[in-house]
DNA sequence: CAGAATCCCCTCAGATACTG
DNA sequence: CAGTATCTGAGGGGATTCTG
C-alpha cells in the first residue's frame, strides 16, 4: 500500500493536533527539555490526555525521549528532543516561513508568540 | 486558540492522507500538471471520492489550480501546481530527507518510487 | 472521464472525573 | 505532579453505486 510510504507516514503523526506545537514548546525548553505541567501550560486549551498521547506518540516514533526523576514525591518527569527530534524544528521552521509567506492573511499567529518563537 | 497557529493549520490538511502523495505526482508531471484519472492511476489504493476532496481542499488553499478543457466529450480537467504549491514541495522533500535519514528501517518507501521521485 | 451520493466504520480530540 | 479512564460528538476515509 502507498500508506506505507515514508513521507505519508512521518505526516500522519507530524499532522495531528498539537503535534507540532508540543515539539516546538520542547525546542524552546533549556535543553529542549520541559516538564509535562510546562509544556502543558503553554499551550492553552491542550487536555492532559492528549499531551499525553502525543508525547508517547512522539517518544515511540524516536522524537522525544521521556525520564523520570526517581524518587521524587511528587513525581517529575521530563521530555527531551533527540537528536532527530531537534532535526525536524527545521522543518517546522520552513512550514512556518511557507505558511507566512503565502498565508498571510492568518494574522492570529502572527499576533501569539507563534512567530517570535522560532523565526 | 492556539489551533489558529499558521503552522497548526497548515498541517492539518497537508497531513491528510494523500495529500503529499497528490501534491508530488502533480509535481513529476509535465508542467507540474496531471488529470484526475492520471493522478488515480498512479497512486494505487486511492478513492476517487477521497483524491477530488484533496484536489478541491488544495484548490481551496492555493496550491493547486484546477482547468476544465471545454468542450471535449468526454470531459477533461487538469491540475496543476501552483507556485505555492510548488514551494511546499521543497517542504516535502525536506520531510522525505529526514524520514529517510531517521526511519530507514522503513523500507518500503526505499522499494517504491517515492525515493527515486523527488530526491 | 471526472466526479458526486450514500453507507458505514474508525480515529481524533474535547470534557470530565479519578489516581499513585 | 503526571498522568489514566470513560464518554461523546465530529470528521476522516474506504467501498460501492450512480451520472452528466
Amino acid at each position: 500500500m502507498q500508506d506505507e510510504c515514508t513521507v505519508n507516514q512521518t505526516v500522519r503523526y507530524l499532522g495531528k493536533k498539537w503535534t507540532l506545537l508540543i515539539i516546538l514548546e520542547l525546542y524552546k525548553g533549556e535543553g529542549y527539555t520541559r516538564r509535562f505541567t510546562e509544556v502543558k501550560d503553554r499551550l492553552p486549551g491542550i487536555t492532559a490526555k492528549v499531551l499525553s498521547a502525543r508525547l508517547k506518540e512522539l517518544e515511540e516514533e524516536g522524537l522525544v525521549e521521556r525520564r523520570v526523576e526517581a524518587g521524587t514525591v511528587p513525581v517529575r518527569s521530563e521530555y527531551t528532543l533527540t537528536e532527530s527530534g531537534l532535526e525536524i524544528v527545521e522543518v517546522i521552521k520552513d512550514i512556518k516561513r511557507w505558511a507566512l509567506r503565502w498565508k498571510i492573511e492568518n494574522l492570529a499567529c502572527g499576533a501569539q508568540d507563534c512567530r517570535r518563537c522560532v523565526l
